[in-house]
RNA sequence: GCCAGCGUAGCUCAGGGGUAGAGCAACGGUUUCGUAAACCGUCGGUCAAGAGUUCGAAUCUCUUCGCUGGCUCCA
């Protein structure tokens, strides 16, 4: 076995122990909890209790002190077998105990146990409890009995634990680095984007700072866009529900779709998607194979009911804008398509800085629309698809939308996180409801092939993963405000102007410090806005005609003539260097 | 939606039955300063909303809304 395989499953095991001992603590001081699961997890290990009363953030310590105690007497970990009647009367008073053991096919039980306490379980575990170097308990939660939401909610309670107190300092040290990228407290400090409770929880408002970034990006994503052969329409808001009908969404989504509103006696939906326009679009005359791909996109804002208990920040919103494209084409033009799609996908994630991700190919799901055939042939042409473009996937069974299989890529940011990122998907269900076709080379309808994609999501998610990304310090072709002028003196507000306007004539975003502050303070706030580039300007760049730049970073280069500024400045932004 | 916790000034937070507090920000003034916080002053709050208990509620109770951590969900 190799030694880290080792390690890590002696890690786990540790972890697992620790939670049969956070068990055996809850039982001591609520004798009649019932028990459910406790594996463990990354970094640590839950256990599920069915409790008498709810857990209060105050039970932590003292189930932690009765834990330490039990630690401390270094009790070994017993393995026994039993057999189903006797594991039965063993957990008599367990019934979620009893139901795992109805679920196990084998007539042996295994059972561990430390000191009184005795839980089903197959193991492995460490020699003794005393073993247990460093954990924490972290927080309380509801889950649901099996994660089934029809069943009883059990408290569960989540702690990390570690081979030493060392590497679960340095893990609580990350977790601390990581709240302090969070993109709901960046968002505020540097003024991104806003939630009013006035308006409605999972609305975002976009504020001048973010939408300059997010502006950056469109503009970015329409270029790209255009160089591939897509093109970019606008589509409305509302559309008659019948639409919805039509497609299958109606019976489908209905959970996730806002009422229908009426006008003129027809009903209306507000759009959850964007494809059905795109199809009417295709459908607006008849197609020949000859303007076959046809590539449509559009930054489409769309809007879905989320349960409220989900929302989150911006990266999970009840109203959002999806870079959206559907691509409609030959079969013959599928991998094609795919593998093009691949490239501009890896292309743009590369482009905003993220070196890892992950790719995904789902299968077909129990529920599905087509037939078998169509399945197993576009499942093909999405590997063929993966092949060709050299990317290593893994296949996800059953894990495919109704309608088609898909390809998902998840990419992880600066704090080691992974974020949903481009998704190609098949799709069997629209083009027959809606009769999508073209005329063939001879002459008769044939049905034609549709791709949903998205490369970034949607605008809201995927600036949520930027500020985290990059902890709020936008690159500089990013950045809210690219340069901040600060004059040294009122004196020299007039010459910081002039600088101010030079550098807006090349579309850059500027903006000049006029607050009758310190240098000091002034450099302080555009360091604390995480302006990439700063200029201070006195007495010796006005005389000298040149301006002193000081980098975020803190490189400082002083008597730089404006122009060779503006023509580093400008490299960098084409170049969207990092 | 479910379980638990939390909502005090624009922001970060203190105060936990006796009538509202700090720092930052904003505004006014003084200062005109050279690479991460000049000085003085002023403004700013139905203590999320509503109901109840009480002589008296930001504080205790209930309801609603929102947020946070999970669970379920995520075309």
């Amino acid at each position: 076995m190799p030694a880290e395989t080792d390690f890590n499953l002696k890690l786990e095991a540790m972890r697992h122990s620790t939670a049969h001992i956070m068990a055996d603590a809850v039982l001591s001081l609520f004798p009649d909890a019932k028990l459910g699961i406790g594996p463990s997890i990354e970094n640590g290990f839950y256990y599920d209790f069915e409790l008498p009363r709810p857990l209060s953030p105050d039970d932590l310590p003292v189930i932690t002190a009765r834990m330490k105690e039990i630690i401390k007497a270094n009790q070994p970990f017993i393995y026994k077998e039993a057999n189903r009647s006797d594991a039965r009367k063993l957990f008599k008073n367990q019934p979620y105990k009893l139901e795992l053991i109805d679920e196990i096919p084998d007539e042996k039980i295994g059972l561990y146990s430390h000191g009184e306490f005795v839980d089903l379980c197959r193991g492995p575990h460490i020699d003794t409890t005393g073993q247990i170097k460093a954990f924490k308990l972290t927080s309380i939660a509801g889950a649901y009995w099996k994660g089934d939401e029809k069943r009883p909610m059990l408290q569960r309670i989540y702690g990390l634990a570690f081979t030493d107190k060392k590497q679960l300092n340095e893990h609580l040290e990350m977790l601390k680095k990581a709240a302090l990228r969070d993109h709901r407290k960046l968002g505020k400090e540097l003024d991104l984007y806003s939630i009013y409770d006035e308006a409605g929880p999972g609305l975002v408002c976009w504020h001048p700072a973010g939408a300059a970034v997010r502006r950056t990006i469109e503009d970015f994503w329409k270029q790209e866009h255009d160089k591939r052969g897509y093109s970019v329409l606008y589509t409305p808001h509302i559309a008659k529900l019948n639409l919805w009908k039509t497609s299958g969404h109606w019976d489908f989504y209905r959970d996730n779709l806002y009422s229908p509103m009426v006008i003129d006696e027809d009903e209306y939906l507000i759009k959850p998607m964007n494809c059905l326009y795109h199809i009417l679009i295709y459908n607006s005359h008849k197609r020949s194979y000859r303007e076959l791909p046809l590539r449509f996109a559009e930054l489409g804002t769309v809007y879905r009911y989320e349960p409220s208990g989900t929302l989150h920040g911006m990266s999970r919103v009840r109203g959002f804008t999806q870079d959206d494209s559907h691509i409609f084409c030959r079969y013959n033009q599928l991998e094609g398509e795919a593998v093009q799609v691949l490239e501009l996908a890896m292309f743009m994630i590369k482009t905003f800085g993220f070196e890892k991700y992950q790719v995904k190919l789902s299968t077909r799901p129990d529920k599905y629309a087509g037939t078998d055939e169509m399945w197993e042939s576009a499942t093909q042409t999405l590997k063929d698809a993966l092949e060709k473009a050299a990317i290593e996937y893994e296949v996800d069974p059953g894990e495919g939308v109704f309608y088609g299989p898909k390809i998902d890529i998840k990419f992880e940011d600066a704090m080691k996180r992974a974020w949903q990122g481009p998704t190609i998907q098949i799709d069997f269900n629209l083009p027959q409801r809606f009769n999508v076709s073209y005329i063939g080379e001879d002459g008769q309808e044939q049905p034609a092939a549709m791709i949903h994609r998205t490369v970034l999501g949607s605008m809201e998610r995927f600036m949520a993963c930027l500020i985290e990304h990059y902890g709020g310090a936008f690159p500089l072709w990013l950045a809210p405000v690219q340069v901040q002028i600060l004059p040294v003196a009122d004196r020299h507000l007039d010459y910081a102007k002039r600088i101010e306007g030079n550098l807006r004539k090349e579309l850059l975003r500027v903006e000049v410090d006029t607050s009758s502050s310190t240098v000091n303070h002034k450099i302080r706030r555009a360091q604390m806005k995480k302006v990439p580039c700063m200029l201070i300007v006195g007495d010796k760049e006005v005389d000298a005609g040149t301006v002193s730049v000081r980098w975020r970073s803190g490189e400082q280069i002083n008597n730089v003539l404006p122009n060779n500024l503006l023509k580093d400045i400008i490299n960098k932004v084409n170049e969207r260097s990092l």
